[in-house]
DNA sequence: TGTACATCAGTGAACGCGCGTTCACTGATGTAC
DNA sequence: TGTACATCAGTGAACGCGCGTTCACTGATGTAC
């Protein structure tokens, strides 16, 4: 296969100032609450060029959902793909997740306020899918199957709701200095349902 | 003070029904998904007729909001003012969600999903903030006050996700019959937490 | 009890605005030979 | 190397649609006397 021929001009420089702005509008003002009007101008590019880029204002915030969610969750494979006790593999997810709310708040907010518009259309893989990584990451370690989902259910919130909490100033500081904590909790949890 | 004079037509009842119908509505469709015009028609009466019971749509939204909301935290402080040891109140507030969770999957999801919309308007008072009536709760049963907001973000979490998975089809059944591996959960976060 | 009046829930048509999207066009750039 | 051509990112004006909201009006009902 040869690379695909490639002339007239390159659009690729466009198209990721597009998705930067686009995430950060939706991520400050909501995805209804920001206009095809307000991307361009953020990005200085008439509206019709966004179509040559994203079919519709709806494909756009998807792919930005779909392809910043699949990010984490291959992050977490990666985690789950080395060596080592379950206890130090949950630290180190969580410690992963803390750190990316530290860094790019915006884009951890429109993770958590929009993902109930895309979670539909999340592919089930756990290489694309931050649940679906959870939950092999879990049933590896011997936590029974019917019990994964609820077990990765509370996990996952154990990490989510404080990340809430921090959005809306209920908890201070960076959720770095909190990671051990939190991945204490995350631990009993697992271990609450690991016996029984 | 003499009940406020009442002439004219009483339109309580076209209120309730506005109400019970735009929180379907919103919680099928989201908010921005559902037209004034749907709710009015749902209703069987004119738009213009919304207008005499709200001020705009967006009051609505948040009138629903909040009221639903104050009315899930009167019921954790009352569970709260009951005698008792920490874990039962937990097992029973658990219990309660869940069971809300069951009964009204609708206002539950609209409560979740739209909560981004509305969360900076509530007020701080426990009977009226689910956050502050579990936080109230941990502190009076010495959690640390400096632990308090992440043990309640980690607890409430533990209860919120499970019921995310429930309406995505991740949890199978009521929610109500985990409720006690949820609350046994719940009560290892805050465990891990009293400790260290 | 009868009648004049005030109130107000509900009507229905209309309003204008902002939205997402379209499209004929421009011009820069790479390819063919 | 020079020139004709194909491609395609980006323009800018326009489109129509659906939205939330308004408002003059109707008529049912309760109050005053």
């Amino acid at each position: 296969m040869n690379a695909p021929l490639r002339r007239g001009r390159d659009g690729t420089a466009t198209r990721v100032r597009i998705e930067t702005e686009a995430l950060r509008l939706f991520a400050e003002k909501g995805v209804d609450g920001t206009s095809v009007r307000d991307i361009a101008q953020g990005v200085g590019v008439s509206e019709g060029a966004l179509y040559r880029h994203f079919h519709s204002k709806e494909e756009l915030a998807r792919e930005l959902f779909l392809s910043r969610y699949a990010a984490l969750a291959a992050e977490i494979c990666a985690i789950d793909a080395t060596e080592g006790e379950l206890d130090a593999k949950l630290t180190d997810v969580v410690t992963l997740a803390c750190g990316l709310f530290d860094a790019e708040p915006a884009l951890f907010a429109y993770l958590l306020i929009h993902q109930h518009d895309h979670l539909r259309h999340v592919p089930e893989a756990p290489e694309a899918n931050v649940v679906a990584a959870v939950e092999r990451m879990l049933r590896r370690a011997g936590v029974a199957p019917a019990r994964a989902p609820l077990a990765s259910a509370m996990a996952l919130g154990c990490v989510v709701q404080p990340a809430v909490f921090a959005l809306y100033g209920r908890i201070e500081g960076p959720l770095r200095a909190r990671a051990d904590v939190i991945a204490r909790a995350v631990m009993g949890v697992i271990g609450s349902m690991r016996g029984g």
